[in-house]
DNA sequence: TAAAAACATCGAAATATTTAAATATATCTA
DNA sequence: TAGATATATTTAAATATTTCGATGTTTTTA
């Protein structure tokens, strides 16, 4: 991961909405539907859909279309490499 | 580490000259200092206060004062409950 | 003590982000 | 096919962030 992605993902990360709709997963098995999202956040329609392309945009959200509906995959991989650069500030000497 | 310090590590994060300064941590013993920021990166001096600032705000740098001279350590402790916080996102069921 | 050095604060301009109303598109269902 | 449902886009307003010049404070040094 550059820094350009780290930095995008940050401020994804960087909004109190869309901390809220990650934390959806802990008790999810798998997926997240954008509608669920409208029934515990609330904002409008278009800023819901706003801030979950910020999500997929920083590529932490997968989206899977299904009929008229879209689905969200947490994106794990993406996490441990954004964590994985974190790491790198430390001090290795 | 709650929601509202996440947020706000997050969004110290989000900055491409505010990860270049912790990245400066990765090739150090321990400190640095604010006139050492000014070699590497091309801001006015008000500037690089105003970021140095953000980022002990956040609670990511913790300054120490050492005469007219300020020299920053990396608070690593809460890097880590940083990442503890993503790595709660993770399902896990 | 006067000047210099290191850092902070204030004020203002430029830019980015958040939000929602209005509207558009795509898909499903009766 | 008409209407309903799910989601996206556009536009605009409100707010926040980034940046720097000017200036202030504190500490060192000549």
């Amino acid at each position: 991961m550059d820094a350009k992605q780290f930095e995008k993902i940050s401020r994804a990360l960087s909004d109190p909405h869309r901390i809220e709709i990650l934390q959806a997963f802990k008790n999810r098995k798998d997926c997240l539907q954008c509608t669920e999202v409208h029934d515990f956040i609330d904002l409008a329609q278009p800023s819901i859909s706003h801030h979950l392309k910020q999500l997929v945009d920083a590529d932490l959200l997968l989206p899977e279309k299904e009929g008229r509906n879209l689905k969200y995959r947490l994106n794990e991989p993406v996490l441990d490499n954004y964590i994985h650069f974190i790491q790198g500030f430390k001090t290795n000497l």
